[in-house]
Order: C-alpha cells, then structure tokens, then sequence
DNA sequence: GCTTGACAATTGGTTGGACCAGTCGACAAT
DNA sequence: ATTGTCGACTGGTCCAACCAATTGTCAAGC
C-alpha cells in the first residue's frame, strides 16, 4: 500500500459562480470598481460572462458576504471601502491575482505576531499536564524528519491551533485556525520553502519550551515559546520583505457618514 | 425642518433567503443540527419552508460563506464544526434566537480587551498632531448631551474606530469597525443602556488622556486610554455577568483529522 | 471471499424564462 | 418651486427542466 511521495492534488472543481466572483473580487481589489461605484446590472454580467444570471447572482452574494459589496434590490451591487470589508476577505486582499499586496501583509504580520504572542502566553498559564504531552508530540513530529517535510511544516502550523486549544477560549481557538488556514496559502508557503526554512531549527526552543514547562517555570516557557513563535512568522516577514515597502504614509480609513441619528434637539 | 427625537427606523425589508438562512444557522447553533450531520436536501427544505429551491440555496450559500457548512455536490450540506467557523459567525454565535451566549461573549470580551489596549498603545505612539484634535472631537461630542444621547453613544464607540485609523494600519482598522459593528448590535447596546451607563463618565478619563498627549506624555497617555477603553468594554462584561458561567470545564478545539498528505517514506 | 465495474438513485449545479418588487429619474400638474 | 405620477431599470423570487458529481447496490469475474 505504500504510495510515492509524489502527492496528487485533486483537480480543483471549481463551480462556475467561483469563477465569476473571483474575477469580479479582483476587479474590486485592484480598484477597477472603486469604492462607491456599480458594479454592472446582473443582466449585463451575465452576458459579458456567458453564464446564466443565477451565477452571478451566487457570485454577487458571495462578495456580498465579504462585505465588499452592498445589494440594494432596485439599486445595484454598490463597491464598498475595502476598510469595510470582512476579515474572509483578508487573504484574498492580500493574495489576488497572482500579485502579492506586499505593504497590506506587512500590516497583517505587524498586526498578528504580538496577538500569537498573547496566545501563547495565556496557553501557558492555563496548560494542562496533558497539553505538554501533546506539545511533545507536535516537537518530535517537526524533528521527525522521516515523516517528510510536508509533515513537518504541517506541524509547525499546528502549534498555533494547538496553543489555541489550551487557551479554551473559542475565540482564540477560531482565529488561531483561520491563521493556519492562512499560512498554509500557496505563496507564503512556497516562499517559506524556496527560502530553504528548515523545521529543524525550531526544535531547539520546542525543547527549551518544553523543559521549562516540565521544571514548571512558565515564564521561561513563555519566553521561549516567544522565540518560536516569532519563527513561524517568519514566512510572512520573508514575503514583505522581498519588495520594499513603497511609501511612507501612513493608510487612513475613510472618515464615514454615519447615518444621522439625531437631527434636532428635544423640545 | 426640526423633527421629533422619536428616531424612526426604516421598516427591515428582510429577504426570504435570509429569513431561511437565520432558521437554518440557529438550527446549527442551537445544535439541533450537530458537526458532521448533513443537512435535508435542498429540494426537501424548499417544501419545508414553502419557498423556492432558489431561495434555500442562496440560504445555504450563506451558511457556506460563514463556514458553517460545507457544500458537495452530489453529497448534501455537511454542518462543520463551529470552531471552523469564519468570524464573521461569531455575533451570530453569540445572539441568536433571543438569547445570549453569555460564555462565549464572556470569552469574546477576554478575546478583545488586551487586544484593543494594545491598539490604544499603538495609536498613540503613532499619533500625529491632527489625530488629537480629532480625540477632542470625540470627547466634546460624547460631553454634548446637546446632542443626543444616541449621537454620544455613537461617539464612544468611534473612538475605536478613530484610534485604528491613528494606527495606520489596515488590518486592525478592518477590525475596530467590526468591533463597532457588534458594539452597535441590539442585546448589547440595549443592556448598556439599561444598565444606566452614563456617557459623562468617560469625559474625565478622555481630558487625561488629551492633556497627556498635549504635554507629549505617551506614557500617561496610553494609561489613561486604558482606563477608557476598559469602560467601553464594560457593555460586554456587563451582558456576560448576567447569567453565571455554567461550567468551569475548558472548552476543547476538535481535533482535526488533517489530510494525510505522507503517506510512506521516499524511496 | 474479494475485487472490480456498471448502474441507478440521490443531490447539488446550471440554465432559460417569466414575473414580482423596490429605486430613481423624468416630467407634467399644481 | 413643490408635488405627484409614471415608466425604465434593477434586484428578488419562482418554475421547470436538465447537467454533473457522489454514493450505494449488485452482479460479473478472479
């Protein structure tokens, strides 16, 4: 029964609405539909894309669920500022196109490595005697290099959903898979890889971490956890970095008009 | 052109696919639909709910963008687990069906509170000599009972928003206005409001954190946004502490059967 | 006995067309 | 200048049919 390593990739079957929503989510995302502008009549897309207007009502819905969309029956599909938009829309904001948004996952990176570090500081303090056990297992699986690489990596990935468990806060344990599901994205992952990143290296600190935690000390379990977990950041600070950041100014989100709730005064 | 303070509300023009998607989601919140269970048959829930197969598809597509199901042709809707889930469920998670999921806005609050004093830290560092005249805005708006009460809870909640902008950083910009959003929802507003918090009281806590900016005192600045940002927290602890938490057991992540994607060694 | 392959039932995906319902601008009446 | 009516436009829903993927059944072959 053994197989090659050589692992298959089902072929995509992608439903046509998907294709029609990617289209128009890049179209949104590289600003070819600015924001306050229409998208066109459903009618006219479906001509334009040859397909029958229930998928582009499907596809419509789908960017409307991201939140880069407003439908307004009688109205059109109006394009929302991106600052609106929902966190699902945030790896294809990042990733669309073959094109890399390369200052946007600056920010992400900027943004979410003090949270991991968060996580893992409240996973500590709350850890169970099992949960170092399963730590342990997550280690030898990264040093394991029998496993296979793509083995490896996976359980690199897997400590952030792992130190989401031990938090038990749901919240944690959402974000921490969505991260991984991120993570595990086609560009951050392959540049992770042609930089020659070995899962090695990590197993040192597992180890301190490790000790530390069996010798009860948790703060030199946190920071030793610290310096891994600032490792598997380093795929996304790998990607910014490849291109320089192009300018300086600081991205503001739009001041909005919020509906006037109050127009006068009481009599 | 003086109205009455009476702020009428648009009637909710809901469309039948999203009161089919509200039934179908609380269904499988509530649990009467459990992970791994598949959904009825598009065909059979469209006679249940006495609308066209359209319509509950377009629920169903809902669903699927939250996460909550996952869709196969020829195999039905599978419900995933919720901690799979997309954020974009989570108000949902919490209010549905009238009821409040006190434990899990109880972690939502820990969730957030280090994370928005963490952006408080950041936009004051990152301040510009704009940004504190618009903090005075703010304050004076929240201090106008003038205004309206609605107006000054408004404001209190943009100070949120306002700090993520300071930031410059669009990811926790993304994240401040739907923080905003969930704030603005009914329960919990309803609760702060109920509750008797007085808008006033954040006045003072603001004039310390302007007069500390305007001395360039960061330190003391980001202290005193503490103090504020904690109260405008309070909402959400002030809900969660109207039932007791039942259990004190941690709630665990699945764990997830990843695709064996190594299957034997290299030969 | 087990594997293999063909088949049929089930279920989601797509199509075309029709009609309902909300929005907005044009324009006439006041 | 304001108001009211109307019609074009656009999204929302419905229907009926057919395409396509999945799954279980079951008989043929080893």
């Amino acid at each position: 029964m053994s197989r090659t390593v050589l692992a298959f990739q089902p072929p995509q079957r992608r439903r046509l609405h998907e294709e029609v929503a990617e289209q128009l989510r890049d179209a949104i995302l590289d600003g070819r539909f600015a924001a306050g502008e229409k998208l066109p009549p459903e009618r006219e897309l479906a001509l334009e894309f040859q397909v029958n207007r229930t998928s582009v009502r499907e596809a419509i819905g789908v960017l409307a669920g991201l939140g880069l969309v407003r439908v307004r029956q009688g109205d059109g599909a109006t394009v929302l500022p991106l600052v609106d938009a929902s966190f699902d829309a945030l790896p294809a904001m990042i990733l669309h196109g073959d094109r890399v948004d390369v200052p946007l996952l600056g920010e992400l990176h900027a943004f979410m490595m003090p949270l991991l570090r968060e996580m893992g500081r409240l996973a500590i303090q709350r850890r169970e005697p099992a949960d170092v056990e399963g730590l342990r297992a997550l280690r030898d699986r990264i040093a394991d290099a029998g496993a296979g690489r793509t083995s490896q990596v996976a359980a690199l990935r897997e400590i952030l959903v792992f130190l989401s468990d031990m938090t038990g806060n749901r919240v944690w344990q959402m974000l921490a898979r969505r991260t991984e599901s991120f993570l595990r994205a086609a560009p951050i992952r392959e540049t992770n890889e042609r930089l020659g990143s070995d899962p090695a290296r990590f197993v040192p600190g597992m180890d301190l971490c490790l000790a530390a935690l069996e010798a009860g000390q948790s703060a030199a379990a946190i920071e030793a956890l610290d310096q891994v977990i600032d490792r598997l950041g380093e795929p996304m600070r790998a990607v910014a970095k490849t291109a320089p950041r192009l300018g300086t100014e600081r991205n503001r989100g739009g001041r909005r008009a919020r509906p006037p709730t109050d127009d006068g005064e009481p009599g």
